[in-house]
DNA sequence: GAAGGCATGTAAATCGTTACATGATTTA
DNA sequence: TAAATCATGTAACGATTTACATGCCTTC
């Protein structure tokens, strides 16, 4: 069978741990994964009815009088594909696109003051992503401890280190040129 | 007038540096910027026309009996461009796709034997891009040595960094959940 | 009764990769 | 002389974003 796409990864790891419309997705994919593998509503909407016609979710329309949702749950199926992915061993995707290292990359073209501000324009960009993660770390620790999902609140905490250390090594390539300056 | 296109950003800053054909520029890009801002001929090669027409690279026939090969250099307007995107104030792309950490992310449908399966997979690709890096520091060293480009020297050294951290994030991983087996 | 959030979806445009086609020159 | 490398380019496909359209329900 064919492998999952990339919005069919998220998708069927999502339903998983409980999310079920494509609203609810697209929310908690905006609120946990985005920093590391997006998705917009231009593909989960479609990707869905994708992976319903092969069969790896079931859809049921909500029953009562409240607001038309289409509720999705895994498949036995489902369960195989997602866990058959999860465990596979095809090469990783890994896939960067950070301006502020290109332009850094490019920086011989700059004076040493205007290197620095780009650098702190950097780190301003890092500093702002981990307050952003700080700020949802008691609801996802909240989560760790009462449903028992541990490794969504580990990645946050490991999110938090990654954009720490992106705004350090800023820090330190600032005062690297800063300190050439004045000799 | 219009912003560069994420190509046009690494061509204009790539034939500064000293690229001069469509070819070259996509090999200097393979061995340098591929890990935070990839491009491919689809793109590059369309895209130099493009910026001719913009008035931002001038195009010159190789003259003599050699190789047929069209070579680009940045015009007043084109350095000015690429000055100005790199002294922009815009917001700065910042966009990663880890399947390694989605993949850990619901690694809650894992046995912790899986789990660290999968950490091991994860940290073996950060050492390979690590050893490729080191691998290049030399040349990369030289260069910053005899040419006087100190940037793209830091930026390997950075990426290395970022990679041995990555790395070490999943061998921390690995044993925090490999303790938690044997109590 | 207005605003905001819940909810589903599509169309158009853009972006980017991959694969292919072509051919010259250099090096082993 | 065969293989590797230099060199340019396009077509097809797939992925993704953005913007738009629609409407219900809940809360203020």
């Amino acid at each position: 069978m064919e492998p999952l796409s990339a919005t069919g990864r998220v998708i069927l790891g999502m339903i998983r741990i409980g999310r079920r419309t494509g609203y609810d997705i697209k929310a908690a994919v905006d609120r946990s994964t985005r920093f590391f593998w997006a998705a917009s509503y231009g593909q989960i909407y479609p990707e869905l009815k994708r992976l319903e016609e092969r069969g790896l979710v079931e859809s049921a329309a909500s029953p009562d009088g409240g607001r038309r949702r289409t509720e999705y749950s895994l498949t036995k199926a489902g369960e195989a594909a997602l866990h058959g992915w999860l465990t596979s061993s095809e090469e990783l995707v890994y896939e960067l696109r950070d301006e502020g290292l290109l332009k850094f990359f490019f920086a011989d073209a700059l004076s040493p003051e205007e290197a620095v501000t780009l650098l702190r324009a950097t780190r301003a960009h890092h500093e702002e992503v981990v307050q952003r993660l700080r700020a949802i770390e008691p609801v996802a620790r909240a989560k760790h401890d009462e449903q028992g999902f541990r490794f969504p609140y580990l990645t946050l905490l490991g999110g938090i280190e990654l954009h720490e250390f992106l705004g350090g090594w800023c820090r330190r390539m600032e005062s690297e040129i800063t300190k050439e300056r004045t000799p």
